[in-house]
DNA sequence: AAGACGAAAGTGGTTGA
DNA sequence: TCAACAACTTTCGTCTT
């Protein structure tokens, strides 16, 4: 299942989104598509679950790659009853089982629906992830193994997918953040979050601490660095490593301090800003890692 | 004018009683 | 269950390039 966008430059359908500036760009060539120049993603923020009720209009982002572009399903997604209260989980869960039979009506026996609808699911987020079929095939396994101890009932199989990817992505140091499951997925972290802890922790799944030397690659690629920077990246966060200052801190913000630190020293300078934004946190948060890595390191910059 | 820096206050999530 | 806590964000003022 791939993206259906085909880049008229170079024919290649390594077509990604940026979200920054709002366009579809060919990977392979850099070619930027006109059209549509339209994000999928939410123009809000959530800051909690009832915010994310209350200003949530749709469900997952439109995708080419579902079926009527995601956009047959009848009954509505707002779990409410008629007098608009919130349903209880169970009849949410009932709810979202009827809006799947909606699409999917031949299926015959519940589990052979239930996997079916999973494994569409799992395609349809790894591609839009862009993950190594290796992974997911990974993930059908493990969401398999849910199935069969029986951790599915009760839980969205959306939100189920979502952690198993999650985990997988973990297990095998593919940098994948919450953040990107969750706009994948069109859950909040929070759900993600509290199922791939359950799952994890029910399954016996030992899942290592992520490390930041994963996202070396993704940051330095996404702000053009050579890989003399990402090397450089590395070798600060190995010391880093060593030195144990990683506890506790978001790796993505440990790699992005050290993807800017490489870029100043190898004179391939990028500003914060750049940097804060391909990696997801802040200006300020690079800031700090930055100034610890400095000082803990004795990293000789600017002079 | 833009970027870098840091202080202060606020947020959501985790932890331990 | 609740309060303390750490990490991170937002905001804002100041300094540097």
């Amino acid at each position: 299942m791939g993206n259906k966008l085909v880049c008229p430059e170079c024919g290649s359908k390594n077509i990604v989104f940026d979200r920054a500036r709002g366009e579809w760009v060919c990977r392979d060539c850099g070619y930027v598509f006109d059209e549509p120049a339209v994000d999928s993603g939410p123009e809000w923020r959530a800051f909690d679950s009832d915010q994310m009720e209350a200003r949530a209009r749709t469900g997952a982002p439109m995708k080419e790659t579902k079926i009527g572009k995601g956009l047959t399903t009848i009954i509505d997604m707002h779990n409410r009853d008629t007098r608009g209260s919130q349903l209880a989980q169970s009849t949410k869960a009932q709810m979202f089982r009827l809006r799947k039979w909606h699409k999917r009506t031949t299926v015959s026996s519940s589990t052979e629906r239930n996997l079916s609808v999973a494994l569409t699911e799992i395609k349809r987020i790894g591609s839009y992830l862009n993950l190594p079929d290796g992974i997911i095939e990974e993930a059908a396994a493990m969401y398999r193994k849910a199935v069969d101890k029986g951790l599915i009932r009760g839980r969205l199989i959306e939100a189920v997918v979502a952690a198993v990817i999650y985990a997988v992505c973990r297990i095998y140091g593919i940098p994948r953040t919450l953040d990107e499951i969750s706009e994948a997925s069109g859950l909040s972290k929070k759900d993600i979050g509290r199922t791939y802890r359950f799952i994890v922790n029910e399954l016996g799944i030992k899942v290592p601490l992520t490390n930041p030397v994963y996202y070396v690659p993704k940051f330095a690629s996404a702000l053009g660095l050579s890989g003399e920077v990402q090397e450089e990246a590395i070798r600060i966060l190995q010391k880093a490593i060593e030195k144990g200052l990683l506890s506790g801190r978001g790796p993505t913000g440990v790699a992005a301090a050290a993807v800017y630190i490489a870029a100043l020293l190898k004179g391939e300078r990028r500003t914060q800003k750049e940097v804060a934004e391909v990696a997801g946190v802040t200006e300020v948060t690079i800031r700090n890692r930055y100034r610890e890595l400095k000082k803990e390191l004795n990293i000789p910059v600017n002079a």
